[in-house]
DNA sequence: CTGTATCCATTTGGATACTG
DNA sequence: CAGTATCCAAATGGATACAG
């Protein structure tokens, strides 16, 4: 039986659909940031360490070797000395890139809503807890 | 100097800016499935956890927590016994909702392409691998 | 039924050193 | 410069037992 015939993405859980992975690799912590970085323009691997932050050399090779594995970036890397590579995306990266920026582009619009809320979750939080 | 002038976003990396949070909360794991679900109509506890599958009871708490908090999911605990509690989306979650549906929808509209790009990726790594 | 608390396994992430 | 390898600390996540 199907447990939500609405929605693809819920599975009955038996084992992970591919579906969902794309997702998690889409939505994954450095994977959105990423995307987002290379929607502007192609980057070198140091420029995009350096504009994303504080992320890992480790988290942003595995990040980006994940997202060229799913097609979604493009690896170039030039065989010269010191040895240069550059990223940027793919067709179906852009795609997927678009569709994050939308979510992040509304994460900043409603960023204040988002705050209050917060507050007045603490504030009850803080009221109810006391006797 | 600002690090990336077109995406704020991207922060200089000094301190995780709360834009970024959100961004998180909204894109974790169980938050996307659980937004998506709510999108159909309110669930309780457990038909939330019976319709995505495979998550325990702390994380699908801890990521209703995280999303009331925010002010995206409403909870309406129904002093009865048994406990009966209802979550639905707000109209902020509702937003936010839309926005993961969209990203949703298109990995499974894009799926078979990504499923070619990993065949070819690991193709090529088998190949150049081998000596 | 809806959680909370606890323990434990797995995963993630960072620092460092090293290679081509 | 662009990684890989290794080690270790911290966060995440699941199973279980239990409480209201």
């Amino acid at each position: 039986m199907a447990v939500s015939a609405v929605n693809p993405l819920i599975s009955s859980g038996e084992t992970m659909c591919p579906h969902r992975l794309v997702l998690e690799h889409v939505t994954s912590r450095w994977g959105v940031l990423v995307l987002i970085q290379l929607l502007d323009r192609p980057h070198r691997f140091s420029e995009l360490r350096r504009a994303i932050g504080r992320v890992s050399e480790k988290m942003l090779t595995q990040t980006l070797q994940t997202l060229e594995r799913d097609g979604l970036v493009h690896r170039d890397a030039k065989p010269v000395i010191p040895p240069r590579v550059d990223y940027s995306l793919t067709g179906l990266g852009r795609e997927a890139a678009e569709q994050v920026r939308g979510l992040a582009e509304w994460t900043a619009r409603r960023m204040s809503a988002v705050q209050e809320a917060r507050e007045g979750y603490d504030a009850r939080k803080a009221d109810t807890g006391q006797r």
